[in-house]
RNA sequence: GGAGAGGUAUCGAAGUGGUCAUAACGGGGCUGACUCGAAAUCAGUUUGGGAGCAAUCCCACGUGGGUUCGAAUCCCACCCUCUCCGCCA
């Protein structure tokens, strides 16, 4: 969430950002108001607990002399009710600040392109050109279908629309592409494997800034108010909530396979053919905890380190700025890869990478010392999709199907493939 | 799911209604003394959040309620950890 303090000193700087999304202002004089209010209340029952304090220490010690207490013990009730009864109003109050602050996204930084959507997003780089076909190729669905090594029929059978199955070589290829990843990102980026919980509690989902604003996006297991996971970033990130991290541990790299679970509620009739919106797909994710001025360096070499899964697997791609219109909630910068898909015709994303600042810190409460005798500062945080393994296999179908309906593997993959070819 | 034990600072742990919660006692860390240096020893120091220009004040003993003039302490609910039993890949 955005600090209180600075939305204090610097209001207009703030509503400035925080307006470049151009969806208004989140709520944000609101929550000027009723900071306000609230410091006011507070004021006011901190000195009557004050009052309640000193008296109560006297107490004992008027009884000792062998004083009468009857009356200021009675005088003492009221105040103790009194204070009750404006605690919750100060808590009430409390309670709707941290909703209202909550609920507002994070101040894209002046590096993201000012814009209202993806059409204002600035492309960075571009490696490898558009793939051509000497003959009419077929989109990821048709070749894998074809081959079969995906069956979205069946998938529809066992479990209803938007979710696959995988069969046999196309199996295989989504464990490869898993495998693949993981061992590049950890042995050659320095990331540190986890392997977290698919189900996380509703503090989680606070913390990374998916609740309370996107309840409606997940799927939710009432039983033990879980929810299933949108992305590896939510356990990943959590892992180090309401902790103080020691300074030379800075930075750590995480990296973590784990099946994602979206809703896709208000995406009907988008991409509703194939691998590239389902209810379940698996994911690479990689997640940083950085020194606030080291994250802008660290974004860069994040965002590299998802690169090169796409560079090794010989995939063209570009990498674009989000416009601010276009940012996640939580993000203050956000680099999406996008690799060609020759199906749409277009480059799609498949990475988004993001640094966080200290937006996520400040709600999962993610701290760290310099030294031993340092105050706790926020940590910044940062994470990026390295990478979005359906839509991986996806690209590796639709860019290296041969005119005989085959698709030839890339180099990287044949030694956990066990074949460089699915016929 | 059943029975029991427990959750207090960086760690262990004492505190069972007040006048020792920064919190006893012990360990660790840091600073200093002694030393050529180190160990040992001795002395000191060591939580976080909030309000206020400041002096200063408020909050936090797993979490949330309740009783009381006053709660770490008594009551209720929930969460988590450990042990045993049951169930189970």
């Amino acid at each position: 969430m955005l600090d209180i303090k600075k939305l204090r000193e610097d209001y207009d700087g703030v509503l400035k950002a925080v307006e470049s999304r151009g969806k208004g202002d989140f709520g944000l004089s609101e929550v000027m108001a009723i900071d306000e209010e609230r410091r006011k209340e507070l004021g006011e029952v901190e000195a009557m607990r004050a009052r309640q304090n000193s008296v109560s220490k006297e107490i004992p010690q008027l009884k000792k002399a062998g004083e009468d207490t009857t009356a200021i013990m009675a005088e003492m009730k009221t105040l103790s009710e009194e204070i009750k009864t404006r605690t919750e109003v100060v808590n009430a109050l409390d309670e709707k600040l941290k909703y209202a602050l909550l609920s507002i996204p994070n101040a894209p930084s002046d590096k993201a392109p000012i814009g209202t959507d993806d059409s204002d997003n600035v492309e960075i780089r571009k490696y490898g050109e558009p793939t051509t076909f000497s003959f009419e190729p077929k989109a990821h669905w048709d070749v894998g279908t074809d081959l079969d090594v995906l069956d979205f029929e069946r998938a529809a059978k066992i479990s209803g629309a938007r979710f696959t199955v995988y069969k046999g070589l196309g199996a295989r290829l989504e464990r490869a592409v898993i495998n693949f990843m993981l061992n590049l990102h950890t042995e050659e980026h320095g990331f540190t494997e986890i392997l977290p919980p698919f189900m996380v509690n509703r503090d989680a989902m606070i913390g990374t800034g998916q609740l309370p604003k996107f309840e409606d996006d997940m799927f939710h297991v009432p039983a033990k108010d879980f929810f299933l996971i949108p992305t590896a970033e939510v356990p990943v990130t959590n892992l180090l909530r309401e902790e103080v991290l020691v300074g030379e541990d800075l930075p750590i790299y995480y990296t973590a396979y784990t099946p994602c679970f979206r809703k896709e509620a208000g995406s009907a009739g988008r991409d509703t053919r194939g691998l590239i919106r389902v209810h379940q797909f698996n994911k690479v994710e990689l997640v940083k905890f950085s020194k606030p001025e080291e994250s802008w360096d660290e974004l860069e070499s994040l965002t590299n380190a998802a690169e090169e899964v796409l560079k090794r697997l010989g995939l063209p791609y570009r990498v674009v700025a989000l416009a601010t219109g276009d940012l996640g909630f939580s993000s203050a910068l956000t680099y999406d890869i996008e690799v060609w898909m020759p199906s749409y015709g277009r480059y799609v994303e498949i990475s988004s990478c993001s640094n966080f600042l200290d937006y996520q810190a400040r709600r999962a409460n993610i701290r760290f010392k310099r030294s031993a005798k340092d105050k706790p500062e926020y940590v910044h945080t940062l994470n990026g999709s390295g990478l979005a393994v359906g839509r991986t296999v996806a690209a590796i179908l639709e860019n290296f199907q041969n005119e005989d309906g085959s698709v030839t593997i890339p180099e990287v993959l044949v030694p956990y493939m066990g074949t460089d070819i699915i016929k």
